[in-house]
DNA sequence: AGCACGCCGACT
DNA sequence: GTCGGCGTGCTC
């Protein structure tokens, strides 16, 4: 079931290098397994290689090096390698790189941390010093269990001599063993939550399925505060009692300390945890048990979906429509999709749980490819909240004020009930906008083609697509105008500024990225929010995404159509998942108080205000779908983008003429080209940006054909072309 | 991806 | 005359 090769023979390794491939090598003495991770050498240094199958014999004989050692990590089981293989394949990645995703963790290619321990064997001393008496009886005490020796000098206070001498006497054998920290362990068997009917019947199919062993998808679909978290994790506890690995893919790291806290209160015990802000050490740690099977559950954002598990039973992604599951760093996956291509390899179970899930899911659910199971009320007393828009066409507002009478006067009767309102806009900065009065020119960024953005909590202008920060100049660089600088359009910091002079004995709070300084500072601010120190939050959609809060009982969305004015295909999906998702933070706690949501709008008419309002989301997911099966788009059809970005334009556009010109491998599988244009934002530091979008049908070849398009053209190195399967927007 | 080799500009 | 720029090519 494990191959191995002999020594002698010859394997194909695989390194976490650009070679294009594996690369053969001898085995050495002893013999290697399929999936070792081994040390070879690669030109004039050593790299880290993968052993990932039988040799190619491309290379003659006499270039070929041996193996210099197995590492000391668990091999990488056939699962994870498929698993490898096939993102590769599926996003276009070479192996390689993949590989270099796989093991990017500190410290692999140095041994275990381990020590040196003593352990009794049968054999008594010739000379039984009362020294050498106290040490045995210590052993005996601990059952014959081994001890660390400076563990049984302390206990039966002996030197290290009289070790020594029980040692060459052959009664204690010294062993060396790995000292790793276990994780503590989770108990499955603790008694779960108190679960309300509709949620003990959604965890017992959820339940029934994972002891199933078999690959198969779930749906949970549970309105905002119907307790989605309660029910997976009585899936969790499922798998663990059959002692298979857990992974839950949270979207955004600041959930997960709210997350690993009801993990502790179910279990017993906090779970590893794994995001970008995880120290180097424990990475270490964590990849390792990992590999070796002795952690049981592990929280963390999409990069964790590429851990080595040995035996993964259950994935979970909560929030799975939320778009921060696809990201244009390094590999473009979403790690929702490839979340149910790892659970289909290792025959794992696996559960997509939102309030608002992606058309895709929403469609596969429809079609029977993944199990549905819904929850269609809140928790206890709660009920969802009332929805109303008010028109802005009607609203009268001053100059630069962003907030309605009416929701002014809801905000009045939040803070006089002593409850919270969060007032949501989805915009950092002060104002997006900042032109000369007296010239009308605009501030942009240098390297950029956007606009600067006034962030006066920081007194810079700053780009939001580079980073660019620069001081907001006195003088106007076009006509020379003293201080004639005027903000248009609303930021979260103006609106803090307006809730402040309308609510002048209000505690205010602002929230967005921009304030997250550290992550700790980040957990503070939500804590004391949720302690109820704070009356009015003010938040982009960092706000929006899953905190509990129990006093909150109002929302007000304040540019409601913000996500609308795009012609991005999924802006009406992206409008309803956001609306639905910031309203749901209010009232979660019941006791008589029904929250309600404020959405203003310049369009109450438009259809994804009124699917909003009503309620009718399944109305709403079978128009969308109908709208997109007649274009042919995701997710009844498929899409890829290619970028294109360099320093001169010319070269650019010289490549862009070329593949236009040789676009027969797309012709035959029937894909349209679309482009070259020039992106939305056409330069971002410096560097030129062009686009091609192709949409082809569901079942064609589409990455095949891609490739071949690709391979035709030699790519200048000063141009970099990326192609990104299912992207989630066209700029 | 690294790292070496190799062929042309500004310096002791 | 060299030091050093990064273009090209190779790694089993």
């Amino acid at each position: 079931m494990c191959e191995r090769f002999e020594s002698g023979t010859r394997v194909s390794v695989l390194v976490p290098r650009d070679v294009g491939g594996c690369l053969d090598y001898l085995v050495p003495e002893g013999g290697v397994r399929i999936g070792q991770l081994v040390e070879v050498p690669l030109g004039p240094s050593r790299e880290l290689g993968l052993v990932w199958g039988r040799g190619t014999h491309e290379v003659e004989a006499a270039k070929l090096r041996p193996i210099l050692k197995e590492l000391d990590a668990a091999p990488i089981n056939r699962p994870m390698r498929d698993f490898m293989q096939k993102v590769g394949d599926y996003t276009l990645t070479p192996l390689n790189m993949m590989m270099r995703m796989v093991t990017r963790v500190p410290k692999l290619r140095e041994s275990r941390p381990r020590g040196i321990v003593l352990r009794p064997t049968e054999k008594i001393p010739d000379k039984l010093t009362p020294a050498r008496q106290r040490v045995l009886q210590q052993f005996k005490d601990a059952g014959g269990m081994p001890m660390m020796s400076a563990e049984i000098k302390e206990l039966a206070q002996v030197s290290s001599s009289v070790l020594n001498g029980l040692v060459k006497s052959g009664s204690l054998v010294s062993e060396s063993i790995l000292i790793d920290e276990r994780y503590p362990f989770l108990d499955p068997e603790r008694p779960g939550f108190q679960l309300s009917a509709a949620q003990a019947h959604a965890a017992q199919e959820l339940r029934n399925r994972v002891r199933n062993n078999c690959f198969s998808t779930v749906l949970l679909k549970g309105v905002t505060g119907a307790g989605k978290t309660e029910v997976y994790l009585e899936a969790v506890s499922e798998a663990l009692r059959a002692g298979r690995q857990v992974l839950v893919l949270l979207p955004e790291i600041a959930l997960t300390s709210q997350f690993m806290r009801r993990v502790g209160d179910r279990f017993g015990a906090l779970p590893a945890e794994w995001h970008s802000e995880i120290k180097p050490k424990e990475r270490m740690r964590l990849w390792r048990a990992a590999g070796d099977g002795t952690v049981q559950l592990v929280v963390g954002a999409r990069s964790a979906l590429f851990l080595p598990f040995c035996n993964l039973g259950l994935i979970v992604v909560d929030e799975e429509h939320d778009t921060s599951f696809k990201q244009d760093d390094g590999v473009h996956y979403h790690a929702r999709d490839m979340a149910v291509l790892r659970a289909s390899l290792s025959a794992a179970h696996i559960v997509l749980a939102s309030a608002t899930p992606s058309l895709e899911s929403w469609e596969n659910a429809r079609r029977g490819k993944y199990h549905r199971v819904d929850l269609p009320d809140r928790v206890g007393t709660a009920e969802l909240p009332e929805m109303m828009t008010i028109d802005l066409r009607a609203a009268e507002m001053g100059h630069g004020c962003w907030i309605s009478s009416a929701l002014t006067h809801a905000v009045r009767e939040a803070l006089a009930k002593e409850q919270q309102s969060l007032l949501f806009l989805n915009r950092r900065g002060y104002a997006p906008l900042t032109v000369c009065r007296s010239c009308g020119f605009q501030l942009g960024c240098p390297d950029c083609d956007a606009r600067l953005v006034e962030h006066r909590f920081s007194q810079r202008l700053m780009c939001h697509l580079c980073g660019y920060s620069t001081r907001l100049p006195d003088t106007c660089p076009n006509c020379g105008a003293d201080d004639q600088w005027s903000a248009v359009g609303p930021g979260i910091e103006r609106l803090a500024q307006e809730a402040q002079q309308l609510f002048p004995n209000a505690r205010i709070e602002t929230l967005s990225s921009d304030y997250r300084v550290s992550m700790t500072d980040f957990r503070r601010r939500l804590e004391s929010i949720r302690k109820g120190e704070i009356d009015i939050i003010i938040g982009t959609q960092i706000i929006a995404k899953g905190h509990n809060f129990p006093r909150l009982t109002l929302v007000g969305a304040i540019d409601a159509d913000l996500g609308l004015h795009g012609t991005d295909l999924r802006a009406a999906e992206r409008t309803f998942q956001m609306m639905t998702q910031v309203a749901g933070r209010a009232g979660r706690r019941g006791q008589g108080q029904r929250g309600v949501a404020f959405l203003q709008t310049w369009q109450p008419d438009h259809p994804v205000m009124q699917a909003i309002v009503s309620g009718d989301d399944e109305q709403f997911w079978a128009v969308e779908a109908a709208e997109r099966q007649v274009a042919g788009v995701p997710p009844f059809g498929r899409f890829a983008v290619i970028k294109l970005s360099g320093p001169v334009l010319a070269d650019i556009e010289r490549l862009c003429r070329m593949m236009v010109r040789q676009a027969q491998p797309l012709q035959q599988i029937g894909a349209q080209l679309f482009g070259p244009a020039p992106a939305q934002v056409a330069r971002v530091r410096g560097r030129h940006q062009f686009r091609f979008l192709i949409k082809a049908e569901r079942r064609v070849p589409l990455q095949l054909a891609l490739m071949q398009w690709r391979s035709q053209f030699q790519i200048p190195t000063n141009i970099r072309l990326v192609i990104d399967i299912d992207p989630q927007s066209f700029m």
